[in-house]
DNA sequence: CTGAAAGCGCTTACAG
DNA sequence: CTGAAAGCGCTTACAG
């Protein structure tokens, strides 16, 4: 019932504690009777190495740290569409996760790389001038973020191109002929706690709307019910001239449906819809607007990918780089 | 730029590694003056203990491992709901958070506790016949379920009561004057793979109609859009004369409200609807429904609880227990 | 092809 | 009040 240790192994196989841990590595030629010898006790003795020990004289944990923060503004069902992806991939590249979900980011990072814990983080729902890439920056360990911060120095970053998945949405509405459209955002303080996101799709969407000399009216959602309700029906009070709405905003597009039908307005016969979310989260939520792809899990899985290279450090070294995910747009056919 | 060591701020102050040791931990009495030596040299050299060979000295890791399993057929903002207020709980206890989402459960689990990774474990939604227990009875470390398995021998188990909720569902609408009533469960091959919350709330609240003299038409659901809210439309089509729909489905209470808007159904007015779900859950998806709160967050903190201090391993053993959450009914006007 | 030994960075009896 | 030393369970040069 006490701990098999490695020694234990050895002496059951009668060779030394070395032979059995090159055994297990095959990290030098063994020949094949010990080899047998080895596997047999290994296995009759129900033998697993002791992950803190081996850490201790490797310097590897074989753990990634995933800071997430669930930020009052933001719904939780889409933070949690990067999590499993991101434990998926590490789990393929031999990595398990230790998951922080403090609310003292900085800290947090601060306290599982002193300490060794990982080899490695990736840095979720990264704001403007995040608090934690000074952390980061600092660590010995390498790090991967989602979401694009203000200096990307140094640092692998993955982040959806909200530029671009402005302009293709307006280009589409504007293909098919509409001459106002409504654009909701995320709630408006979410640009002073550092959602460039906000912002990196309003002013793209804007600018795009002028240069097709389309009026977008441009409005702030919020984030909780019921204000989330409330604002809707406001918005669309506003500017009952618009012919279309593109929603940038989680919980908005989930309440959108609701809202819709107490209206009694249909899509897209009365009004064309598109949004911003992935596929999984209109699932979840029944949403059948055409949308921008947002791709969580792409983004996650490269996330892991970038950094398991950079921690494996063999081979060149590779330059950090800021990674754009191209937008694609899923017609589900309620825009016209 | 390298790591710095106990052996570092030994030097820096002038004592024995063993004094620092023992200055952090507050094991034995230092002197002041060493105290402030030793206190000034960790801050100027930035000493952080190395979490590995701390675990290896100690055999504690000060890691919980939380085991979740993402079911095709459940809804995973559910599950969520538990992983935020465990690793919030955990790390008030000191504990961090390794999280294991690979589909095969009891492999995660085996390599985790064999390794020595984790000083205990969180199984979330646990099934009748887990395989996972099994491995569980086998660890070295304690470990603590949410959901209730068949044999809950020397286990600690935390779960609703959901025969007891479903008896509080019912009177509700027994006292209302409801005669029909239709009841929607989770998918019916949610009990094949162990979902004993299905019949044990299914049960309860037939047995508990039949009591009454109630009818209870009782209907499994669906999991995955657009299925459940065809199959919704499909149950309310076929008793046309029910007066009231206890929902204990998350997939198909979030469909719930576009389905009635279709339908052009107004709660209570024309049906009188019951949920099962959190408040959490309730404001996600905007729900208004009456519903037996389902306490995630109470559940979870109380399985971190009780792992705690069965990991601390100090004081009286205490004997496992299975703890049921009373329910409580929260009325939020939809029946009548 | 294999073994003895040093070392990873801590903690904690054992001594004084 | 403090120190020297053993030990936790591994890996990996160093030797043969």
């Amino acid at each position: 019932m006490g701990v098999v240790t490695i020694g234990d192994v050895a002496r059951a196989a009668g060779v030394s504690r070395s032979t059995v841990s090159y055994a297990l590595s095959g990290k030098r030629t063994i020949s094949a009777e010990t080899r047998d010898r080895i596997a047999k006790a290994v296995t009759d003795l129900g033998f697993t190495p002791n992950a803190g020990a081996r850490a201790l004289a490797t310097s590897q944990t074989m753990v990634i740290g995933l800071l997430v923060q669930f930020l009052r503004d933001e719904f939780p069902p889409a933070m949690m569409q990067y999590v499993l992806p991101i434990s998926d991939a590490a789990r393929e590249a031999g990595y398990d996760i230790l998951m922080v979900t403090e609310e003292d980011g900085p800290r947090a990072l601060q306290r599982i790389t002193d300490s060794d814990m990982v080899d490695g983080v990736i840095l979720l729902n990264v704001g403007h001038e995040d608090p934690r890439l000074e952390v980061l920056r600092a660590a010995r360990q390498p790090g991967a973020l989602v979401g694009l911060p203000r200096d990307t120095e140094g640092l692998d970053v993955f982040d959806l191109d909200f530029a671009a998945s402005a302009r293709m949405v307006i280009d589409h509405l504007h293909e098919l002929g509409h001459r106002e459209v409504i654009l909701v955002s995320p709630p408006v303080h979410v640009i002073a706690r550092g959602g460039a996101y906000v912002w990196r799709f309003r002013d793209a969407a804007l600018e795009r709307a002028g240069h097709w000399g389309m009026v977008l009216r441009a409005a702030y959602g919020e984030a909780q019910q019921p204000a989330v309700s409330d604002r809707l029906h406001a918005i669309l009070d506003e500017s009952p001239a618009a012919t279309a709405v593109v929603i940038h905003n989680d919980a908005m597009i989930a309440a959108l449906p609701s809202v819709l039908a107490a209206r009694g307005v249909q899509v897209p016969r009365d009004l064309s819809v598109v949004g911003v979310y992935s596929e999984e989260f209109g699932r979840l939520f029944s949403l059948p607007y055409t949308a921008v792809e947002t791709s969580p899990d792409a983004l996650g899985r490269s996330a892991v990918q970038a950094l398991v290279r950079r921690m494996a450090r063999s081979g060149e070294p590779v330059a950090p780089a800021v990674t754009f995910l191209a937008p694609t747009l899923t017609d589900r056919g309620s825009t016209a």
